[in-house]
DNA sequence: AGCACGCCGACT
DNA sequence: GTCGGCGTGCTC
């Protein structure tokens, strides 16, 4: 048997499989989706096997060298295959897709635990042996121990170029060791060896004083299950000597087995209670049913107000597939993977789920990721890489919040998991749902197209109004003498809520969590000397640090520029809203999320619990407050300054802008209680806040979709970003210029090409970096095309150092 | 990506 | 004359 294998060398060159022979006594672990180590040059890497065939029927495949000169797998890495062939296939459709190799797309399906790395190994030989070398050195040290060559060329970087002659005489050799990272975990059990029959003759045998050994018996009868020793101990109150002492008679057995890390294991779920459809969650869901049924492919975009229960329609369309013996997958972006959803999900489908998300560790992550691959769950929830669970027959997947750019990586693969999951879908005629209250463009367009099918749910559940909007113009304010952060009309509603006692949520529409150093005097801020980028400030250790290389400095005590001492940083500004209320409001409790109050593990969740609990009056916060919330006594949000997202270069700015308001809107009376909402801004007139004050996804969608036509941005045109990095500029120009050049006469008439231009951020980790973008509207021929120019800049890699990344469809231009 | 092989400058 | 610089080419 002769099996194709992807090795771990992401590189152009290597971008295809290799064949190997499977020796006899590996045939039957060798399967098609393997982790394989194979000798490969020299060294030994680990692999992908991606096909199998038969030596007799067919020969070596086209290219292989002849069955003789075949090399042999050396190792197969686990017992269960990580991959299957479908996958297999999408990492292929990846690599053309994205224009990244196939093992990368390969890599990115995998929990991180599972990449393989080499290690080289100096060693003696039998000569070596023979003599025992006379002298102090590496020699001398081989002699006894075999050496990592990395820690011999730290340990003897003078002896280290003797190497080479040393091998070839004859004295010492090389070798190569594939390992991973796979830890498993490992605790003792004790299991009963009594058969019933003989545990009544034992029982009595038992003296009195002994009445805990007599218990745990019993116990461990009574489940009739291995008990872990842990528990053992702590429930009958034990010492561990006795138990041994059990273990002697040969009633017991206590031994060491491999544990699932089960980060909810502390934790009990009660059964979820279902609630009666309303007539949209109804309708939507008869069409979803419908298709889940038939077995075929399709998708939706399911577009629900916020609070219309989408959830409730998705747990129901997971049910029904998993009643036909098919498996789920349930996306989320990274931040609305809160517990409240992790609970929800495990009440209604129990050990069934899976959950995968960041905040694990990266043997929990794997844990979880064995459940799916051994069939032990049906259901994965998690984030964006998620949508590779290795399910064997994947009937439905589902994307809620389908437009947060969280969805999309921004590093290679840089694949989006809405066109991953779409993918996967029509390979396994499966069914897709998309879910927002505000979906992208890109996908609405699609869905007036008929690529999705539309489903909208325009009512709340129990046909709760949405809430009141109030655009505040701060302007006014201003005018009125009013300097306060706070317009007048959310000073009474603070005031008001506070008198009845309901909730506030007050959000600070800044991006992301960032804070920088300034100088009050000069205006200078500290930067990055290696990337054209502002530092950020860490209060833990009083440094500043760079996002992109790591570039630490401590806090200065005067501005480098003018000797000022009046340095200090501005943060997200809620200690200051935070401030002016504590001010404004004698007594007023603030619950305030930021950086500094949530970078403690465990300390978002504890946050919303405490805010929950009405330990508090406001929840303050940046975007990490604006969705998935749902606590039924705010009445009242307030967007302290809607602008500031307005107007960052980004075409996307009106979109987002659009989004944030609608989800942070849709956090107010969610439940018996009316609310309100208040945004205050400097641009009411401003399209995208006058259509999220009169929750208006249409009118929205028609007036932004006449600027992209105009601008000549998606969903109209389709963009790929292709970016150059070298540390000098003449040679970076020069690299995009010849690309452009080359791009250029072979490109159709309606595709434009921008630049050579320098990037946004001009400068990462001493890198100049230069970027060209296309603009197109029909070019069968792209993908192609740039598999070229991937070839082509490989080589300009490889002789001159620049670098060129291709992102397709890219979410942020920068 | 590594690693080996091979062809030209500064040292014994 | 050799050691070692990194250009070139290959990996089943």
């Amino acid at each position: 048997m002769i099996a194709q294998v992807i090795v771990e060398v992401p590189v152009n060159r290597t971008n295809r499989p290799f064949d190997y022979a499977v020796p006899e006594w590996l045939e039957p672990m060798v399967a098609i989706g393997s982790r394989v180590v194979v000798p490969f040059g020299p060294r030994k890497l680990q692999g992908y096997v991606i096909n199998l065939y038969d030596a007799e029927e067919s020969g070596t495949q086209e290219g292989a060298p002849s069955l003789l000169k075949l090399k042999e797998i050396e190792q197969v890495q686990d017992d269960v295959p990580p991959l299957t062939l479908e996958l297999i296939q999408l990492a292929e459709w990846m690599s053309r897709q994205y224009l990244c190799t196939w093992v990368s797309a390969l890599q990115v399906m995998l929990p991180a635990v599972l990449k393989g790395k080499t290690k080289k190994w100096l060693s003696a030989t039998e000569q070596l042996l023979a003599g025992p070398p006379q002298q102090p050195g590496l020699l001398q040290e081989l002699y006894w121990r075999r050496i990592e060559f990395e820690e011999a060329e730290k340990q003897f970087p003078q002896e280290i170029k003797q190497v080479p002659g040393w091998v070839k005489a004859g004295l010492v050799s090389f070798d190569y060791q594939v390992t991973d990272k796979i830890t498993r975990k490992q605790i003792s059990q004790v299991t009963l060896l009594l058969s019933d029959e003989e545990l009544v003759q034992v029982l009595p045998t038992i003296p009195e004083r002994s009445r805990r050994a007599r218990q745990l018996l019993l116990l461990l009868q009574e489940t009739r299950e291995p008990m872990p020793l842990s528990d053992v101990l702590t429930e009958t109150g034990m010492a561990r000597s006795t138990l041994k002492g059990l273990e002697q008679k040969g009633w017991i057995r206590i031994e060491q087995v491999e544990v699932f890390r089960d980060p909810y294991a502390n934790r009990t779920f009660a059964k979820g209670v279902k609630h009666p459809f309303t007539t949209w969650q109804q309708l939507a869901y008869t069409a979803i049913e419908a298709a889940i049924n038939g077995g075929e492919h399709a998708a939706f975009l399911l577009h629900g107000v916020t609070g219309s229960g989408k959830t409730e329609v998705y747990m129901e369309a997971i049910e029904r597939t998993l009643d036909l013996g098919r498996e789920a997958i349930f996306l989320v972006p990274e931040i609305s993977l809160t517990p409240q959803m992790v609970k929800r999900f495990k009440e209604r489908f129990g050990d069934r789920v899976a959950v995968l998300h960041s905040a694990l560790s990266q043997g929990e992550r794997y844990d979880e990721w064995r459940k799916i691959v051994h069939g032990h769950v049906q259901v994965a929830v998690g984030a964006r890489s998620a949508i590779f669970a290795p399910f064997k027959n994947l009937g439905l997947v589902i994307i809620d919040e389908e437009h947060e750019s969280s969805y999309k990586q921004e590093e290679t693969p840089r694949y989006h998991a809405r066109d991953v999951a779409m993918q996967r879908m029509k390979n396994n005629n499966g069914v897709l749902i998309l879910g927002s209250a505000t979906p992208a463009l890109e996908t609405y367009a699609l869905a007036t197209r008929g690529r999705y099918r539309l489903l909208t749910m325009s009512e709340r559940v129990g046909k709760r109004p949405l809430p009141t909007v109030h655009v505040v113009d701060m302007r006014d304010e201003l005018r009125q003498e009013n300097r306060s952060m706070f317009s007048r009309s959310l000073f009474s509603l603070i005031e008001d809520r506070l008198a009845k006692q309901e909730q506030i949520v007050l959000f600070l529409n800044r991006r992301g969590f960032s804070t920088f150093v300034m100088c009050r005097s000069c205006g200078y801020t500290l930067s990055c000397p290696h990337c054209d980028i502002s530092l950020t400030y860490h209060k833990t250790n009083h440094t500043s640090r760079c996002h992109y290389c790591g570039y630490t400095v401590a806090q200065p005590q005067h501005c480098p520029e003018c000797q000022s001492p009046h340095i200090r940083f501005f943060g997200t500004g809620t200690q200051k809203v935070e401030a002016e209320l504590a001010q404004l409001f004698p007594g007023i409790r603030v619950i305030r999320m930021d950086v500094d109050t949530t970078s403690r593990k465990g300390a978002h969740e504890e946050l919303l619990d405490r805010f929950r609990t009405g330990q508090g009056d406001v929840l303050l916060g940046t975007q990490m407050i604006a969705k998935g919330l749902d606590f039924p006594k705010v009445t009242l949000v307030g967007v302290i300054a809607a602008d500031t997202s307005l107007h960052l270069p980004d075409f996307r700015a009106a979109e987002k802008t659009f989004q944030l308001l609608t989800q942070v809107g849709g956090r107010a009376g969610r439940h018996e209680l009316k609310g309100d909402v208040v945004i205050q801004t400097y641009t009411p007139e401003h399209f995208s806040i006058q259509h999220a004050t009169h929750h208006d996804y249409l009118s929205f969608y028609e007036e932004e979709m006449r600027h992209r036509r105009q601008a000549g941005y998606p969903p109209y045109f389709r963009l790929v970003l292709i970016t150059f990095s070298h540390e000098d500029v003449p040679t970076v120009i020069r690299a995009a210029d010849l690309m452009a050049q080359y791009l250029k006469p072979r490109l159709a008439e309606t595709t434009r090409l921008l630049g050579p231009v320098a990037s946004p951020i001009a400068r990462i980790k001493d890198r100049f970096r230069f970027q060209l973008m296309l603009k197109y509207r029909d070019e069968p021929k792209l993908a192609d095309l740039l598999a070229q120019a991937t070839a082509q800049a490989q080589e300009w890699q490889k002789q001159h150092g620049v670098l060129m990344t291709i992102d397709v469809d890219p979410q942020v231009l920068l």
